[in-house]
DNA sequence: CTACAGTATCTGGTACGCCATAATACGATT
DNA sequence: AATCGTATTATGGCGTACCAGATACTGTAG
């Protein structure tokens, strides 16, 4: 997106067309749990639920199958997607690799104002747990790592994150709820921004990877200790 | 996907429907230019061409939008998505990262039958390339990374690895026609291979790392050449 | 030649209808 | 009574017609 400046008094009229409000209320409904994992999405009820048609509703649904949140059996219509243990574990581990690379570059492009930001999302971070407002956490979370690939100008990697992301939605807002999360998470955290601190890449990106990592392992005790119960 | 022996005999219907033939055959048409960057891709227009009706190639139209083949203007409608160098650079970063990823996996499970299958798909592009057979060799390249990737059950990197692949496609098109790359291009993946081979999972990485690179490196300059040009 | 109005084009969105398939319930036959 | 065939229902897949709003084009009047 050029010429930011040249566009600075545009009317910014709403803009999101009825699908996008649509495909948002969606897929927020998945990810905070309001439809659970295996649920079909009957398209006429998802109308009346909506109150939209069900060309938007379809739409939706397509767009929301290509994002990994909803499945579409054949001659039975869409469900909500099911995260196995081994999946979610494999988006663990390439957010490691992206994460780690965006620290890695962060530390050797050895800016003051990345650290700042950085800087300022933790603390958002840390109040948020001190406040025990999990919901902030989690936003808190991803504007540190929003900060971490935007200052380094990879858009692109954010975005496969995020897509990852909300597919792993609701084990995010149980892993985070774990004991001892809320000290050592903000301390591996502050591992990467030290690194990147000191110019350190390795470092950094050592400390991005033992972080997810941590995190991998907390969902999949979390996952495997929930499927034998389902 | 679990349970590979129990559905053996199953009955395989066609089960395609008709959204997804219309959705590859855009998607095709995309990828191999018959529809180029910035084109408009007028619905009623699409329906006429493809035989099918504005419900199908809506939908067929958001999930393209999703992939990040086809972007939307506001109140104009779908185009062919441009391609800008920057993004390009981008997604061949990521793919480094993770085929690196995947490739030292490979190496530190020191298995046969993964050279092997390595080594069948790499004679494969090296025939291609004597045979001066462009479309092979972009289809033995991928059976060579799908290989990479599957053979350590990594299919969700191998996911994403596909859906960035198809947005630099016409790219990779240009690249391997370049002079030297035939010699360059096998070499570099038989390194990759040889890595496996020792066990030499650092060793792997940088070979893949190198292997996109080189890639990537070609591609800005057929990239910057080409556009002020346009 | 310019300004303006009218028009064509196109997407966004809606409503409705038809058909195919799958599951279930029901009824008949042996 | 058990089984087999059939009717019903629910639902997705697909098509068509229609309208509103934005944009691009065009022709005409001054």
């Amino acid at each position: 997106m050029s010429g930011a400046l040249k566009d600075a008094i545009r009317v910014e009229r709403p803009a999101k067309t009825l699908r996008e409000l649509a495909l948002d209320k969606v897929r927020e409904a998945i990810v905070n749990g309001y439809f659970r994992p295996g649920d079909r999405l009957v398209e006429r009820d998802l109308c009346a639920q909506l109150g939209v048609s069900r060309t938007v509703v379809r739409e939706v649904l397509r767009h929301l199958e290509s994002e990994g949140l909803v499945a579409n059996l054949p001659n039975k219509g869409p469900i909500v997607a099911q995260l196995d243990i081994d999946e979610a574990k494999q988006i663990y581990e390439i957010r490691g690799a992206l994460e780690g690379m965006a620290a890695r570059l962060c530390a050797e492009r050895r800016s003051p104002e990345i650290v700042a930001a950085l800087e300022e999302s933790l603390a958002g971070i840390r109040n948020s747990y001190r406040d025990n407002d999990m919901a902030a956490v989690l936003t808190n979370t991803s504007s540190f790592y929003h900060t971490l690939f935007t200052m380094v100008d990879r858009n692109v990697a954010w975005g496969v994150v995020n897509l990852l992301t909300v597919r792993i939605n609701h084990l995010r807002s149980m892993t985070i709820k774990t004991e001892r999360r809320g000290i050592e998470g903000p301390l591996q955290m502050s591992k990467i921004v030290d690194a990147i601190r000191r110019g350190d890449g390795e470092g950094a990106y050592r400390a991005a990877l033992d972080h997810v990592a941590a995190a991998s392992a907390i969902a999949e005790a979390v996952l495997s200790a929930k499927k034998p119960a389902e």
